[in-house]
DNA sequence: CACTACCAAAGCGGG
DNA sequence: TTTGGTAGTG
């Protein structure tokens, strides 16, 4: 073996893994267990190129497992051989967490199962110099590129206005998505931003190079290009990768399919796996074509197709296939299930978004107490979460059931309905049943963690956020803005970057001035002209600004503060001086603690636990190198797991999940399929969006509800729209349709069910205009609604008094405990209290914003 | 240099 | 509607 290849885990057979493979013989193989046909046959064809087409819920994670447990129980290749990528973290560590239980204690990492960028930075700190780098090389997230860009944009005298560098960022991205070089763009390529893409783009990359930096597409660029330049680092790598696994193949774009067709070349021992009915990651430079090329590409491929579905009922996954049975371009597969009969597809159309909202968190409230007549027909029953969650509620002496909610409580009694601490008090009131020991209606009920809702645009979270916070509700939302995304979280990133290397100019610029220090652009211009005098970094540069006195007065004692600032931290990094508490000193120093401490906006408390969180994430760590090292490439925000809370989440994020209950709201045509797919995609885009239907559609195990609203306000602006095309698509034997809801205050219960679905095999969506309620909605369609008081009434702080009931967007309502000029202390029912501007409050309402 | 006021834009988002 | 960025002012 040569040096290239000459470190852990290219290196020999640790103890445990001597023992493990010394063991295999006879003993069983508890991998091959439970598998059906198909998974057996995929995880047996060893040798040779395998494609695993393996539709929604049909076990591919399992069999995919299975076959790496096999391959290397089969001493085919050792754990470090094997070469298996993903596109996520989570699903990684799924995978990881997989193949340990099934194999035992003794299966010590696999230390190439990875992300395809986190393999990638392993390859590339090897072979970093081949492309001009060093191997300490720095990854820059999003943000950092972005203002990179806009850097370069300012310096080739272009409007950045006109030109922004959010699109830059985008143009670069597909391209090296595509594995496009500047060398390659240039000639080719110049219709784009004003036609200096190219040039853009060979500065771009330039100044990384200088930078020693690289950005998240660099990872797979440069290593495509080492393989295609040095023939023999690629060949070290093709014999080492013995066997190569690749998860949701039909998301990988050129760049990551060239690297692996590169690595795949001499044995041909690639197994992918994918389908691509899933594909909805086009629009990020994913192309379906390669799982559909995969047999010209690897001839001789052995394809397996998994077609039973473990996951949803009957016509749940019936009505998923007649919807995609629309799309043209699929390699085609016929999903079935042992499991027959269940719900039907549920289908409701709604007047706007706000009633759409408000139906789905009744259902969500009656799925919860098992009071709804589907949680009563519950088939998958008494789960082992089940009995856990009745374990919590009788250990903590809770009632394990909500009481059933009359439908004409009040608004202001169901928010204590939700508390589970005050209800009891409501349930007299009412002279409610205590089903406190209904354990049955516990095992029929649903929890909350079993019910999600699934949305096309980030945009259509807000209306259930609302409503959930008005009705006590717990939810999660999934996909948010991430915890190391977060403004504050950065900033004292940046401020590590810093100390660990002070040449780090990007992150040297975010801070010079954060918390202000009277640094403003023009010192910065100069610190920017003495570096590059020097032909060094921004210290440097601010160093010599200093003694030559380019900078003077206030500023300069400020400079040299931050100056002296990083050059002790930086000393107590090498010193190896605990980073727990040098973090904690340099936030502290540095004035970005005070800096928050003295914000007044309602946001810097929450800010400021982040940053104790952030230290505290930092425990976990031996150094601070280790701690920026893995947060670069791995951003995950998983805590808060443990309470039973609705998830809210995009359907994009929904991939690879289950439920037992989905709601799948917004189909209408505009918002989905997406006013820009119909736009612009032409009919390649249209079936990305059915096959994002699909993908909502199949995530629902037990419940599927689709639903539409007639008016929806956009941007502020109300706009009405139709009821999707791809409703009309579902097969209608499959559908049931709800008539809408009944307009005032109950009867929410009350929907009864059409008959219909016979002799039209298409005619859902018309079902739904001619039921009733929809008429008497559509009658009031030519009145445009009026925005509702609440959304437009802005009130100074003289409308409110201590006790009021207000509103907040971000922390629901609350009660006015005291006001000091335009700032008021709230106590949030749901929020804890807070100052506020009483600019943001809007007084409470009660019922009254019900329309009609 | 910092603060305020006004204006434009707004897709899904992993690593 | 909200958010972020820029231009103009104190």
């Amino acid at each position: 073996m040569s040096s290239i290849l000459d470190d852990d885990d290219f290196g020999g057979l640790s103890l445990s893994q001597r023992a493990m493979m010394a063991a295999r013989g006879p003993v069983g193989t508890p991998w091959l267990d439970g598998l059906n046909d198909a998974q057996r046959r995929a995880v047996e064809a060893l040798d040779g190129p395998v494609l695993m087409l393996a539709g929604a819920g049909t076990g591919k994670t399992k069999a995919l497992t299975a076959r790496i447990a096999h391959l290397i129980h089969s001493g085919r290749a050792r754990p470090n051989e094997v070469l298996a990528v993903t596109f996520t973290n989570k699903a990684a560590r799924e995978m990881k967490d997989r193949i340990g239980r099934l194999m035992g204690q003794t299966l010590e990492g696999m230390p190439w199962l990875g992300t395809f960028h986190s393999v990638c930075v392993k390859l590339l700190r090897r072979h970093a110099e081949l492309v001009g780098l060093r191997s300490n090389f720095t990854i820059l997230d999003t943000d950092d590129q972005i203002r990179l860009l806009k850097q370069l944009i300012l310096a080739a005298n272009m409007d950045e206005k006109r030109w922004p560098a959010r699109q830059l960022a985008g143009l670069i991205d597909s391209w090296k998505n595509r594995a496009w070089t500047p060398e390659h763009v240039r000639g080719a390529d110049t219709a784009h931003f004003d036609n200096r893409g190219s040039e853009l783009y060979a500065a771009y990359q330039d100044r990384l190079r200088t930078l020693n930096a690289v950005d998240f597409g660099d990872l797979l660029l440069h290593m495509v290009t080492i393989f295609q330049r040095h023939p023999d680092v690629l060949q070290q790598y093709q014999r080492w990768f013995r066997y190569i696994l690749v998860d949701e193949y039909q998301d990988t774009n050129t760049a990551q399919y060239l690297w692996l067709r590169l690595l795949a070349q001499g044995h041909r021992n690639i197994c992918c796996v994918g389908d691509d009915d899933q594909s909805i990651y086009g629009w990020r430079g994913a192309e379906v074509g390669n799982i559909l090329r995969f047999e010209k590409d690897f001839p001789g491929a052995v394809v397996v197709r998994l077609e039973q579905n473990y996951r949803s009922t009957e016509h749940i996954l019936a009505a998923a296939s007649g919807l995609i049975a629309a799309n043209r371009d699929r390699l085609g597969k016929t999903l079935w299930t042992a499991d027959k009969g269940g719900e039907k597809v549920r289908l409701i159309g709604h007047w706007d978004g706000d009633e759409e909202a408000r139906w789905i968190g009744e259902e969500i409230e009656k799925l919860y107490n098992g009071s709804h007549p589907l949680a009563k027909n519950r088939r998958n029953t008494r789960s082992k979460t089940h009995e856990q969650e009745f374990e919590r509620r009788v250990k903590n002496q809770l009632p394990p059931m909500l009481p059933e909610i009359p439908p004409d409580t009040l608004l202001s009694d169901r928010r204590i309905f939700g508390d589970i601490h005050t209800r009891g008090l409501l349930l007299k009131q009412y002279g409610l049943e205590d089903r406190s020991s209904n354990v049955e209606a516990l095992f029929q009920s649903f929890m909350l963690g079993e019910i999600t809702i699934l949305v096309r645009a980030s945009h259509q979270m807000r209306a259930f956020e609302d409503r959930f916070l008005t009705i006590g509700l717990p939810y999660r939302v999934i996909g948010g803005p991430r915890f190391y995304e977060r403004q504050e979280i950065r900033d004292a990133m940046a401020y590590f970057r810093l100390a660990v290397s002070p040449d780090d100019d990007l992150a040297f610029e975010r801070v010079v001035n954060l918390p202000k220090r009277g640094l403003g652009d023009k010192a910065q211009a100069v610190i920017q002209t003495c570096a590059r005098q020097a032909e060094a970094g921004l210290v440097m540069g601010a160093k010599a600004a200093l003694q030559q006195g380019a900078i003077g007065g206030k500023a300069a004692g400020a400079l040299r503060a931050f100056l002296d600032g990083i050059g002790r931290w930086h000393a107590a990094v090498l010193e190896n001086a605990d980073h727990v508490r040098l973090a904690e000193t340099i936030l502290e120093e540095s004035g970005y603690t005070d800096m928050w401490l003295a914000d007044k906006t309602p946001e810097a408390p929450g800010r400021l636990e982040n940053l104790k969180e952030l230290v505290k994430a930092l425990e976990s760590f031996e150094n601070l190198q280790g701690f920026l090292e893995h947060v670069a490439l791995i951003m995950d925000n998983d805590k808060d797991q443990s309470e039973d809370k609705v998830s809210i989440m995009t359907l994009h994020a929904a991939k690879g999940l289950e439920f037992p209950a989905v709601f799948l709201p917004g189909w209408e045509d505009g918002l989905f399929p997406s006013q820009r797919a119909l736009d612009e995609g032409g009919l390649r885009a249209l079936e990305e969006e059915r096959r994002l239907a699909y993908v909502g559609i199949t995530r629902a195990e037990e419940i599927c509800t689709i639903s539409f609203a007639g008016n929806r306000r956009v941007y502020g602006q109300w706009q009405s729209q139709l009821p999707s095309r791809f409703i009309d698509e579902l097969p209608a034997t499959r559908v049931e349709v709800l008539t809408p809801p009944g307009l005032y205050g109950g009867g929410f219960g009350a929907a009864t069910q059409t008959g219909f679905g016979s002799l039209e095999a298409r005619a859902t969506k018309a079902d739904v205009y001619n039921s009733p309620g929809w008429k008497r909605m559509e009658s009031r369609a030519s009145t445009p609604p009026r925005p509702k008081a609440r959304t437009v009434t802005t009130v100074d702080s003289l409308a409110f008094g201590v006790g009021d009931r207000v509103f907040h967007v971000k922390f629901g309502y609350g009660e006015v405990i005291d006001l000091e000029g335009d700032t008021a202390l709230i106590e949030f029912d749901k929020a804890g209290s807070k100052h506020v501007k009483a600019g943001f409050l809007k007084p409470a309402v009660g019922l009254d914003d019900v329309p009609f």
